[in-house]
DNA sequence: GGACAGCGACAACCTGGTTGTCTATCATGA
DNA sequence: TCATGATAGACAACCAGGTTGTCGCTGTCC
């Protein structure tokens, strides 16, 4: 066994990806088809208050116009809106709407049963370990920031 | 705690991350700048047999053309080296060179020091059943199929 | 010998990034 | 009050890595 180091990394990719293929094919069964995974980290950190394209680049570590480019699409597809801001015109407001909250819960629910199906596999305790082990590894706030830009392909 | 399961799917993202971000920056450190997983992905394939851009693609699921890519880059670069077929005037074979293979090594080598610190975090015990359970989620051969074209971006 | 398949090259395009430049707008301090 | 500086967003050019499609050459097989 040689690669064993590498090994690791390629075991975690794998998990990650068995995950995002399925949530992303189940989304599009649903009827939220081309929804990636980028567009989730967007949405949420609109929720989160950042509340222009530029706060939105700043949150998720991508430059202002990466994430104008996120939002055009999103905007295109109804997931967000965009208006003037009465308080300053230089900035277009933006909101997530109601559809793309429909889309975020429906992502919540899918990523819930495949972590069940997990659970199923493994034994809820040892699951529980797993994600404990990686907790003490790489940290609790590793599961929010810059992980847009790591997720930009199409699944199969 | 909502996205409790979405998390899961970061926290192994993160995994990845932080070990392939560092293993890039290190490889870096070590005079291998502009090289990437991908790369690696493409010199395994050539060294497990697949002798023309062609294969490699197949082998690793990609079309021939991103394959003649990535291997227009390697060859470039002096990672692999590309001859004339005497046997088949069609094809280009392909070889890893000298130091090509040097590359594989430091990464295995410093895959391996990452690994040995994680042991240190973690203990030995836990890291290998944290293998164990992703092993019987998601497979052995996981580790081996289709992880090209997942790595794409830029560590920092 | 002819039909078909595979190899590599080329071109056009997509996605998700990047940098750089520009204008409009706001905020601040002399 | 007004000049200066910072910020928002738009636009353009570019990169990496991938896609499809077309083409010509070469090899294989009937």
């Amino acid at each position: 066994m040689p690669r064993h180091g590498a090994d690791l990394a390629l075991l975690l990719l794998s998990g990650f990806r068995t995950l995002v293929d399925a949530a992303t094919v189940e989304l599009a069964a649903r009827g939220y088809d081309d929804f990636r995974p980028t567009h989730e980290f967007a949405m949420r950190a609109i929720i989160a208050g950042a509340d222009s394209a530029s706060a939105v680049g700043r949150r998720l570590s991508v430059s202002k116009q990466a994430a104008a480019k996120t939002i055009a699409v999103l905007v295109d597809r109804g997931y967000v809106s965009s208006g003037p801001d009465p308080a300053d015109a230089r900035r277009n407001r933006l909101q997530v709407t109601t559809r793309g909250f429909d889309v975020l819960r429906e992502g919540e629910s899918i990523f819930e049963d495949l972590r069940a199906r997990w659970e199923e596999k493994l034994g809820a305790a040892e699951l529980a370990r797993l994600e404990a082990s990686l907790v003490t590894l790489v940290g609790d706030g590793a599961v929010d920031v810059g992980a847009a830009g790591w997720v930009a392909h199409d699944p199969i």
